[in-house]
Formats: structure tokens, C-alpha cells, sequence
DNA sequence: AATCCTGAGCTTTTT
DNA sequence: GCTCAGGATT
């Protein structure tokens, strides 16, 4: 027990030991946050308040519930009971489908439903829009996922939809069929999963009671990332503190909030302090991870937005080294000086997995990767395809998804032809008809069909039914085995001179079913029914996409956007491309609130590095097949001078000087890199960026960026209070004053 | 059924 | 300028 306390600074003890109550810990970049929760966990267990099974831990990626479980399982000492295993955790989405899979009947779904992941759930709404003839264009499905999963997120179901134009009224029809098609399917999406317990809970009173006495404790980590709809998921187990519900221990940085994109409501750490009247937030400021002139600058940045709940990052370490500013020429010179300096940092002894190259979006690899990949320095990037997003690894899954459900038409649809087996579009279109008519799935209106489409259609199906079959008995993995060879996907990757990889790949998928098995191992239950056990795994696959590409060498630089560095931490980071529109992004600054989530993500992508921190720009930069001339970020501007060093000469006092003149930096000698390119000569009739212009309209105001030429010349220009406007040199008569 | 071609889009991403 | 999806072509 003291051992657990051990080495816990106040604060965080504080949190640890808190006695029951709702409480809010606001845990800074490296504060320990983990540390704390799980530390906590532990700690409520040990000391007799609560057993494992009374425990929900809910995190946002799987990958943190793994950590997390591992740590405790380090901290439980076996035997006495607390297995770490018996706990409830895991994310929102896993913790919804093992509800709904133990409640399925009284939820309205067969218990192997399936999951659709976003992929699958945008192909079944190209389909379900294919079958009703709708025009795609005037109904993007794209755009109709969105506003599906946003009703959804927003706990509205169809009826409950506020429907202020016509447009509307068919996209709520569209979202109505959608439904009924999942449903006819057996399939939930992620925001299915979601709302579907949150009404489960809701409506089953006696199923809420039984687990708002079940979860004494709920822990929830990154509370700044709660959508609506999780945070009222929360509050119906929670009860709001009346006798009987959990009591809920939140933690999450409101200055870390970077997915309001994808739907996180910062505002739910708010709401939660006044409707769970949440009486002292406990701060983790304390930060283990950089050293002090990182942490000023990350200070001193964040310190620019409103609204926040407030908190100040120090340290016990000393200041350590300047911040290291580099303006580059170019997005090519950049990536050079970026080469070079990692480098430099490589002969000193550092090891190149402890170097990261940050961006803000990932258009922006290609050129360090160019860089990178002629210098030959081992690289990963970061994003992309996971393994369970992989085309082969998706085709194998439809088929175990028709062993578990023959009515997921989205399965059946993307292997129906998959090996090529003569069944064309047409055949398809009689089937689809078929389906309509019988008001069945696809897979169960074949035998409605006749003629040809008939004959081939009807091989497949007994293809399946073998399958079924044959795999009845057999455990997992060897299911999977087989189904890679009997439905030829194994045969047509073979004759592929490319599918070497794939193969690979699909093997692993035995692999991965094995180790899942594994995992499994102490249901012993579960084995007993082989398909039950397949819809687990099914899940499971849809539910984590699994790893990232897989890494070129263990000893690589990695390349990431800020986004997937959260959470991450590394010796020197290298925060490339700190310009005006593209960080803070051009989208961002018409959105409400968009520049305050760009400086959060600034805040977190300068709190990633422990020892040394890196700053680059360029003056021109291609973008969208153009060459763009851009202002050094704002966010630059708002580190203290004292905390930098410039590599480079400054171009010019300020921003927006013009192209200054590029110097060579004056330390470690650099290779006169390839030749640099000209200066950019472009026709701006005399104007240049940073120069103050008179428009007869907009009155004052002063170049900021340009872009194009000859007659698609056009220059941005801010007008301060009549605001940022591009206006092409063609047709606005600007006035150079 | 494979291959070529055209055009749209182009910030961030997990589940 | 690059990629990806879908249509048109062979």
C-alpha cells in the first residue's frame, strides 16, 4: 500500500485518495494522468472500498485501455481476488457492444450482430441510396453519414429530428430507410452502438438500477474528448450522485481538446462541475516530461485562449535549451534542414526513434519523406491503413461475416464477386430487385432467382453454406484458415505477382484470431460455440482497427500529424510548417472557436518534446499544385523571445516582411543543398507580402499571402475589420500606399 | 474483367 | 500536384 502511495507528488495524491465523491482532475501535458488513474484504481481496490468488479473504466482507444490494464496489472497483486482482469474497461464503443451482446433481447438485436466500422457503414449507405434510386449527387453519401451519426450523437432518432426545410425532410427519410436496412441486416454502426445502450439503460429501469449498484466507481480518462451522447451515457449511470448511482472520477485537459471535429464537447467538463456540483477540480500541473523553456512557451501560447479552466505547467528541471527556430526557403529546403539536423542529432548519440517529425496535415509528409528517403535514414510514418482497414483483410472478413450472418448484404456484397466468379453487375441488379420484392436480405433472396444470374448466384451461396458447414467444429484460427483457402481468396492473391504482401497479411489474420483466442482464453464458454466466438472476433476487429502500417525498422524517425502525437512524447520534436494557413489552418480561422482549437493542438504538439524542440517555416510552400507564399504562424509570434534561438536570420522584423533574404545558418556548416531555386519572380504589379494596400470597397489593409500568376494572380488580403479577403490582382484595383 | 481515363477534392481521426 | 473513386473503354 505505502508502496502504491510512493513517490506521488500532493496533487496527485490527493486525486488518488480522494474519498467518494464526483471529482474533476485536470491533468497537464506529462503530468502523470495515467499514473494517477490507475494508481487510483488500484488503491480503491487494495483498500477494501470497492471490488474490481464494482470498477467501469472507460478510455479512448483501445490502445489505452491495454496500457492501463497493463500497468494494473502490475500494481494488483494476484491471488488476493483482484484480478485487474474482472474490471470493466475499456472505450465507449466496446464497453456499448458488450452491453448489447449481454442485453441483445431486451436491446431489439440478434446477438450476432455485426459492426460497421466507418467504411462499412458509408458503403451501406452508397448502396441502400443505389437501391432506392436516389441521386447521389444531390445527396452526398458522404455528407449523409455525417448528418446520420451527428443526429445520432445528438440522441436523435428519426421522429425526433428538427426538420426546417425539404432538404432536410428527405435526408430524415434517408436516415429512417438507413435504419430499417441495418436492422433488416443485423448491423450497428458506431454511433448505433452508442445510443442503442443509451436508450437500453434509459428505458430498462431495472437494467439501469442493476448496474448504476453494480459501478460503484467510473473513471474516465480524457474527459475533454466526451461527445453529448457519452457524457449522457455517463450521467444515466452515474445518477447525478442520487442514492444508488456511480460516482464518477473524470480526468482531461480542456487545453489538449483537439477532436471537436469529430464531435468532443469541451463544454462537458463544465456541465460536469456544475451539474455533479463538483466542489474543488484537482490541477496535476507539475510536468515530468520537458524541460522548463518547452513548458514557458507551451505557457505562454495557450495563454492566448479564453475560456479555459486554467492551469499553469511547471517543472522541477531547469530551463534547458533554447527553442530552435528555422525559416526555411522553401518546403524543400526545409525538409534538407530537417535531414541535416537529425543528423546532427543521430552522430550525438541520439537514437532516431526518439526523434519526431510533427505536421499539421499529412500532405505535408511527402516532401520530409522525399528528403528522408534519399538521405537514407530509416522513417515511419505514421496514418494510413490499419491492418483490419486493408482491402484483403476486409474481403476476408466479409466471408467469416456470412458464416456469422448471412444478411450482412455489405459482406455479401464485396465478395459476392470477390475472387471473380461470372457474377456481373446484372446479375446483381436482378438480385437486388429480388431482395426488394421478397423484402429479404440478398443472400436469402437467391433462391428466388432463376436463369443464370440464378445458377452462379446459387454456387455462391452453397459456397457459404459449406463454409458454415465444414467450420463448425473448428477452432478459430483454423476457421480462418480454411475460409482463406475455400473462398480462393488465398489462390488469387497467389497468381497476384503483387499479392506477396496480402498473403502475408492474411496470415496474419490467423495470427491475430489466435491471439484473440488467447485473450479469450479464461471464457472457457465461449469456446464451446466456434461461431459465437467468430461474431466476438468479428467485433473485435471492427472495434480496433488495429496497428498502424507496419514499421520500417525498429530504429526509424517517426512521422505523425499533431493529432496522432497526442499522447506521445519524444527527446527532439521537429513542428514543421508553422504557417498562416496551414497552422493555424485556413478552414479553421472562419469556424467558431476553429483558432482556439489550432492553439490547442500547437499546445500539444510543443508539450510532445522532452529535450529539444524544433520550429520551422517556409516562405513558399506547394499546395494543391501551387506555389504558395505564406506568413510564419501566428503561434510563432506568441513564444516569448526569450525562449528562442534562431537558426536562421529572421527575414525581416515581423511578420509579413516580404521574402527576405535567406542566409545560411551560421552553426554547423550546412551542405549548399542543391542549388536553391530563384527567388520566386512573380508578376504582383509591384505589390509584395506585407505591403500596405488601399481597396476602393475594403479601405487599408495589408498583403498577407498571394498566390497564382499572370492573370490567375491573387493576393490575400486583411482588412482588419472588413476582414481577410483573396482578391485576384485581374480584377480588384488594389492601391500600393 | 482488366485497364485506362477523367474529375473531384484536398485538415485533423477513433471507435 | 497527387490520389482515389467511378465511369468508360478495350
Amino acid at each position: 500500500m505505502s508502496d502504491l502511495l510512493a513517490n506521488l507528488n500532493p496533487e496527485q495524491l490527493l486525486a488518488v485518495t480522494l474519498p467518494p465523491q464526483h471529482a474533476l482532475v485536470l491533468a497537464g501535458a506529462g503530468s502523470g494522468k495515467t499514473r494517477v488513474l490507475t494508481t487510483r484504481i488500484a488503491w480503491l481496490i487494495q483498500t477494501g472500498q470497492v471490488s474490481p468488479q464494482g470498477i467501469l473504466a472507460v478510455t479512448f482507444t483501445n490502445k489505452a485501455s491495454r496500457e492501463m490494464l497493463a500497468r494494473l496489472s502490475t500494481m494488483l497483486p494476484a491471488g488476493l481476488g483482484h484480478n485487474a482482469r474482472s474490471i470493466w474497461m475499456g472505450t465507449f464503443h466496446g464497453l456499448c457492444n458488450r452491453l448489447l451482446r449481454t442485453h441483445h433481447r431486451e436491446a431489439g438485436l440478434p446477438q450476432l450482430f455485426q459492426i460497421l466500422d466507418s467504411a462499412d457503414q458509408l458503403a451501406a449507405i452508397k448502396r441502400m441510396l443505389k437501391t432506392l434510386n436516389v441521386d447521389d449527387e444531390k445527396f452526398p453519401p458522404r455528407d449523409l453519414q455525417h448528418f446520420i451519426n451527428a443526429q445520432k450523437e445528438a440522441g436523435h432518432r428519426p421522429h425526433a429530428v428538427d426538420v426546417w426545410d425539404d432538404y432536410t425532410r428527405r435526408r430524415v427519410e434517408l436516415y429512417t430507410e438507413y435504419e430499417a436496412q441495418c436492422q433488416r441486416e443485423s448491423v450497428v454502426d458506431f454511433a448505433e452502438l452508442l445510443l442503442r445502450s443509451y436508450e437500453l439503460l434509459e428505458r430498462n429501469e431495472p437494467l439501469r438500477r442493476h448496474y448504476q449498484q453494480r459501478f460503484r466507481h467510473i473513471l474516465v480518462d480524457e474527459f475533454q474528448d466526451t461527445n453529448r451522447l457519452q457524457y449522457r451515457w455517463l450521467k444515466l449511470l452515474a445518477d447525478e450522485g442520487r442514492d444508488g448511482g456511480a460516482w464518477l472520477f473524470c480526468v482531461g485537459d480542456d487545453d489538449q481538446s483537439i477532436y471537436r471535429f469529430r464531435g468532443a464537447e469541451v463544454g462537458n467538463m463544465r456541465d460536469f462541475e456544475r451539474e455533479f456540483k463538483v466542489s474543488n477540480v484537482i490541477r496535476l500541473e507539475q510536468n515530468y516530461r520537458s524541460w522548463g523553456n518547452i513548458l514557458d512557451a507551451a505557457n505562454a501560447i495557450i495563454r492566448h485562449n479564453t475560456d479555459r479552466l486554467g492551469k499553469s505547467l511547471w517543472t522541477e528541471r531547469g530551463s534547458g535549451e533554447p527553442l530552435r527556430v528555422f525559416e526555411a526557403f522553401n518546403d524543400g529546403d526545409e525538409a534538407r534542414w530537417v535531414v541535416e539536423e537529425i543528423q546532427s542529432l543521430v552522430r550525438d548519440g541520439m537514437s532516431r526513434a526518439d526523434i519526431a517529425l510533427l505536421y499539421r496535415s499529412n500532405a505535408q509528409s511527402r516532401v520530409l519523406e522525399h528528403q528522408l528517403f534519399s538521405s537514407g535514414i530509416p522513417y515511419r510514418v505514421y496514418g494510413g491503413l490499419r491492418f483490419f482497414e486493408r482491402q484483403e483483410i476486409k474481403h476476408a472478413l466479409a466471408y467469416l461475416r456470412l458464416i456469422a450472418n448471412p444478411d450482412d448484404d455489405t459482406a455479401f456484397a464485396r465478395v459476392v464477386n470477390f475472387p471473380t466468379r461470372g457474377i456481373g453487375a446484372r446479375s446483381l441488379e436482378v438480385l437486388q430487385d429480388a431482395a426488394r420484392t421478397w423484402q429479404g436480405s440478398l443472400y436469402a433472396s437467391v433462391p428466388h432467382l432463376a436463369g443464370k444470374p440464378g445458377t452462379v448466384l446459387g454456387q455462391f451461396v452453397r459456397l457459404i453454406e459449406d463454409m458454415r458447414r465444414d467450420t463448425r467444429e473448428l477452432p478459430l484460427p483454423e476457421l480462418v484458415d480454411h475460409v482463406l483457402d475455400a473462398s480462393g481468396l488465398r489462390a488469387h492473391y497467389k497468381s497476384d505477382k503483387e499479392g506477396q504482401e496480402r498473403l502475408e497479411n492474411l496470415d496474419e489474420l490467423i495470427n491475430a484470431a489466435a491471439n484473440f483466442v488467447a485473450e479469450m482464453g479464461a471464457d472457457g464458454e465461449a469456446l464451446a460455440q466456434p461461431h459465437a466466438l467468430l461474431a466476438d472476433f468479428l467485433a473485435h476487429a471492427s472495434l480496433e482497427a488495429g496497428e498502424h502500417q507496419a514499421d520500417a525498422g525498429t530504429e526509424a524517425v517517426q512521422l505523425m500529424t499533431v493529432h496522432s502525437a497526442k499522447g506521445l512524447e519524444f527527446d527532439a520534436v521537429f513542428l514543421t510548417g508553422l504557417e498562416e494557413g496551414l497552422f493555424p489552418h485556413e478552414n479553421s480561422i472562419l469556424e467558431r472557436d476553429g483558432l482556439e482549437e489550432e492553439r490547442r493542438l500547437m499546445y500539444v504538439a510543443v508539450t510532445r518534446a522532452r529535450e529539444r524542440l524544433y520550429l520551422s517555416f517556409a516562405q513558399s510552400r506547394m499546395l494543391h499544385g501551387q506555389v504558395r507564399y505564406n506568413l510564419r504562424s501566428r503561434f510563432l509570434e506568441e513564444i516569448p523571445e526569450g525562449l528562442t534561438k534562431w537558426l536562421s536570420v529572421p527575414s525581416a522584423r515581423g511578420r509579413g516582411a516580404g521574402f527576405g533574404g535567406y542566409f545560411e545558418p551560421s552553426r554547423s556548416p550546412r551542405v549548399a543543398a542543391a542549388p536553391s531555386p530563384a527567388q520566386p519572380s512573380r508578376d504582383l504589379g509591384g505589390l509584395r507580402v506585407g505591403q500596405q494596400v488601399k481597396h476602393a470597397r475594403f479601405g487599408q489593409g495589408v498583403i498577407v499571402a498571394a498566390e497564382g500568376g499572370g492573370a490567375d494572380a491573387r493576393v490575400q488580403v486583411n482588412f482588419g475589420s472588413a476582414g481577410l479577403k483573396w482578391l485576384l490582382l485581374a480584377v480588384a484595383k488594389l492601391e500600393a500606399c
